[in-house]
DNA sequence: CACACCTCCTTGAACGTTCCAAGTCTAGCT
DNA sequence: AGCTAGACTTGGAACGTTCAAGGAGGTGTG
């Protein structure tokens, strides 16, 4: 209202004068409006509108002793595939948070050290929690942060420790699988051939049990017809090659690295991926997108979403014995396994 | 050292006790170290070392003003394209912040509104600036921050207002394109098409004169070689097969989403790329990696070390006059265009 | 020997909010 | 009219840090 809105921020005591009221009434007005008779509020609201007034987060902080920040440790992709994963739940996880007035705040640590930047953010109080995306095999983030009491939630289920209390939610990769063998089966395909990560992989061997599964289910054979190579383009084209002259004539991979190295080696051979061939990819991959790949896609979206939603129930009721949650990803179908 | 260290956290104060000390002497300690007698330093972060003091954020936010946070509005890609390049450009952001104390925090914003989330976080005294990375044509961010004293540095170029004075970093997509007409030039080809997007584009116009630019050095002809589609494999897919029509040998893209059109053209007509044809993509996507294309590479890292470089003059120095700062992308030689 | 001076350290206050306990006012009851 | 319950509002204190002054101790100088 006055000129003196340029420059000094307006504070709750700046807007109690005006609106004629005390600081507690201001702050009230904000956090417990029912506390307030009906034409105090108003005329309390109508201030804080007028100056653009909003509470100071660090004040609130300090006072309250909550930051509203979610810590997310934000680390150089390891895998290839990796990046675009994150990236479609990074932006779910921010739109979603918005909604409960969080966050999400990007830390760094040491390469070598997945331990790095918890401890700092947790003792600074930077934070009200954290989520994990990177608890692969033996990883000790969620251990760690467990045994400190802190507040968070994992994106991928403690493969090692089912003894884990703590919450998680993950996708069910073998069932993912399981629909795109099912749909290879149905399209008339019997050998059916798996490349899938080395053994040493919790994650790929999950992927791998989907295909076994209904492989066996269809009483089809799956002697010899499993590959485990690195996941790359050129390795997966190779054994590509060796599967085709063994006689597969439809291909699952683990992802969709390893899937443009098959549509390769078809194409090298004349073949046509989706006529005399079927083959289906995994993570719904930019790529896989533009060459009409069939693939896999997790439902990252609603990961995210469940991922506040646990978070939300840790803040809120500390009780709150919330654990594992496994959600089902989709078959997208594309020319590469469809006539 | 006490057993009171589990659950109530280190004060400067329990720290001070411990240590025989003030709080100010603690907080010198860890601010001013030059300013403490050698010995009593040792002491207190010793003491500090010890009980696994870390200052707590809020209070030193509340009392200092500034919050060591860095904002970034992170909304839904657009394009197809804008995913892989954000995350590359985000984890160096990350990566380089931590070097000055800074975190990232993300925030989303309603879809229709460029400018919402911006004002709660500065109000709020919640971030200590903005990094940019949507400044497209037309987005009045970067005014609207400045009018407001604002601190930010932009990620892209004030296309529409060259009389912007802050400080901003971008990619000379034109040179990038440059290189890439270069080197199919320097593979012998003469009828070089090509592929880009709608004129309303300033990013895709500026891509194309660089094109252009070197076609006419080189004395070759433009005439009809240029097309101007959306930002779609398929529509590439299609421009490809009439510029092959009309003599077309070789191609240079706009995106690596195009270019994968364009290998597929080649495909289809039984040609291979980089014996027959010359392609090169622009972005070096995950794709462009995989199938062996080409591809003009964005200096994502150095964009965003220069970013921060460009931050911390500003809030360090607030006289710092820095502005326009443009970066020269380089060519990833793939399959695609060489034999 | 007193004075100023430098070095090192300490004390009180303040940042803007929320918690706590106590205060004021209105209305209802006897 | 006096008293009380309830609804609403108030002022003081506290969160943990840094800023601005000020104090103790020693050393050099007239």
């Amino acid at each position: 209202m006055d000129d003196q809105s340029v420059g000094v921020p307006p504070t709750l005591a700046s807007v109690a004068e005006l609106a004629g009221v005390s600081r507690q009434t201001v702050s009230n007005a904000i956090n417990n409006p029912e506390l307030l008779r009906p034409d105090t509020l108003e005329r309390v609201l109508g201030v804080i509108a007028n100056v653009g007034y909003t509470p100071n987060r660090a004040a609130r902080q300090l006072r309250s002793g909550s930051s509203h920040l979610i810590g997310l440790r934000f680390d150089p992709p390891q895998e290839h595939t990796a990046n675009a994963l994150m990236d479609r739940f990074l932006h779910t996880l921010v739109q979603t948070t918005r909604a409960t007035g969080h966050h999400i705040l990007l830390f760094a640590g040491a390469a070598g050290d997945p331990l790095d930047g918890y401890d700092d953010l947790l003792r600074s109080t930077a934070v009200d929690a954290f989520v994990l995306t990177d608890t692969y095999t033996g990883t000790p983030q969620a251990a760690w942060l467990q045994e400190r009491g802190a507040p968070f939630v994992a994106f991928g289920r403690p493969w090692d420790d089912p003894e884990a209390s703590h919450s998680w939610v993950d996708v069910d990769g073998g069932a993912g699988v399981a629909q795109a063998t099912d749909h290879l089966i149905g399209a008339g395909h019997t050998a059916i051939s798996w490349l899938g990560w080395e053994a040493s992989s919790r994650i790929g061997e999950d992927r791998r049990s989907g295909w076994q599964r209904r492989m066996d289910e269809a009483g089809l054979p799956t002697h010899g017809l499993a590959e485990r190579i690195t996941d790359n383009a050129d390795a997966a084209r190779l054994a590509a090659h060796q599967q085709i002259d063994n006689g597969a004539s439809a291909f699952v991979c683990a992802s969709d690295t390893m899937a443009l190295g098959v549509l390769q080696a078809l194409a090298e051979r004349g073949l046509s991926a989706g006529t005399d061939t079927g083959l289906v990819g995994f993570d719904d991959s930019a790529a896989a997108q533009i060459v009409g790949l069939s693939s896999v896609r997790q439902p990252l979206e609603q990961v995210a979403v469940e991922v506040v939603a646990a978070l939300h129930d840790i803040l809120d009721e500390p009780s709150g014995d919330r654990t594992g949650l496994v959600l089902t990803p989709t078959l997208v179908v594309r020319r590469s396994s469809s006539a």
